[in-house]
DNA sequence: ATAAATCTTTGATCTGAATCAAGAAAAACC
DNA sequence: GGTTTTTCTTGATTCAGATCAAAGATTTAT
């Protein structure tokens, strides 16, 4: 398989896309450059100017922010087929979180003005963008009312159960969290610390919910978790 | 002046329809219609299928969430020239949240298959839209990383700024908040309880900060409260 | 193979903020 | 005008979860 149907592929896969004749991706594409990245590359800092629209073909980046004191929450993973900066369709954007690659990642990235002109040739891709934007605004509308009104152990169970759909795969134990998942990260993620979420898990896994490693997370009983995370 | 030139000028303030001829404005302005309405009067509830896409001309909405408790927070409160219900232009999309206006309101009403029409007839309008969407991602990126890394008054400190930005008019002792807000109310747009927020309005209030009634504040000194905010 | 670095666990303590309780003040109602 | 309802304040208490501390487990580096 050659690289370029591989990244077609992956390509189709993304909704961004749909509603557009072969001809016209392939019109896209050559608009984009396509780049690897090594694992733990930063791909843009919080603050910098926007200049590129990202999406990932194969691996996972972290985004993440700083608040003032330096204090860092992760607020999302992004796997193949998803978008990120599409802050830089803003007129002066700056990228309001940081962009890191967790692993190898191949990723498409186009500059401002291919996709200011995109967007103007083809509506549907500025509706399709303003749909995968929405369910990021109700992801995250969902999360902030969560750490608003829920307790610790609740969110971490939502935490886990969210990254467990985007990046879950079903094993004879359970379902695998595909992601190399610290502690710290989970923390991060959930809006808690470290202490917390090792306590936590301990407790589950005592009470055969989930089996956790070094970095390494096997829901076995993800009923349980739900149930637990609507009502503790 | 008639109501028409009046409805006219709000839509122009709206960013949602910059770029466009005012020939195209009288179009979008036909397919949509105009309600008034009474004060606390529920416009859609969280979980209803989206069909309507609002604009308000005069008056607030306020934007809440409930979680499976029953706790509500809010997520935002919407003034003369924003839009909400973006949602409705998703395929299967339901309200995320609960709008009612707090006072007497004026807003445009456009219902599903209209937006999906003149997004499609007219680019620019889902690009303004877009941007809109993403200074609303913006905006709660930052609410969830505040909720998430900082202490209650200085998230309380924030969210008077925040709201002082949108919705405050200078007077003699400072800026004033034209929104009636009860403690109740800014506890839930903050994310704690109104005793820590009456606490915590009281002591500012001994410092010099901020001078407040019964559902009505004045900000006196908001450089402290900026100040504060930023670094406790 | 040994050392160094990183990640995890668990106990002990502390503290910020929620909760509980009870008035006081202001507005709304009859 | 007086009663009822709503909102606000403040003290006392409680508790969830952060912080501190220290040891154990795994991985990586030399």
């Amino acid at each position: 398989m050659d690289p370029f149907s591989n990244m077609f592929e992956s390509l189709h896969k993304s909704d961004i896309f749909k509603n557009l004749t072969s001809q016209q991706y392939a019109d896209l594409l050559k608009k984009g450059r396509n780049i690897t990245l090594r694992p733990k590359t930063i791909l843009f800092h919080q603050g910098d100017v926007a200049i590129s629209f990202i999406l990932v073909n194969q691996g996972r980046l972290k985004l993440t922010k700083l608040n003032e004191q330096g204090k860092e929450i992760i607020l999302r993973y992004i796997g193949a087929g998803e978008l990120t900066a599409a802050v830089t369709v803003l007129k002066n954007g700056n990228y309001p979180a940081t962009a890191e690659s967790i692993e190898e990642a191949d990723i498409t990235v186009w500059d401002k003005p291919a996709v200011m002109q995109i967007m103007h040739q083809y509506p549907d891709v500025a509706i399709n963008l303003l749909n995968l934007i929405l369910e990021r605004i109700d992801d995250l509308q969902n999360r902030y009312l969560e750490v608003c009104t829920e307790h610790v152990d609740q969110r971490i169970a939502r935490s886990l159960l969210r990254i467990m759909r985007r990046a879950g795969s079903k094993t004879l134990s359970g379902i695998q969290i595909d992601i190399p998942l610290s502690r710290q990260n989970i923390a991060d993620y959930s809006g808690t610390t470290l202490y917390t979420v090792s306590r936590t898990l301990s407790a589950w896994e005592k009470k055969g919910w989930i089996k956790s490693g070094r970095k390494q997370i096997v829901i076995t009983n993800p009923h349980a978790l739900v149930q637990f995370s609507e009502n503790r």
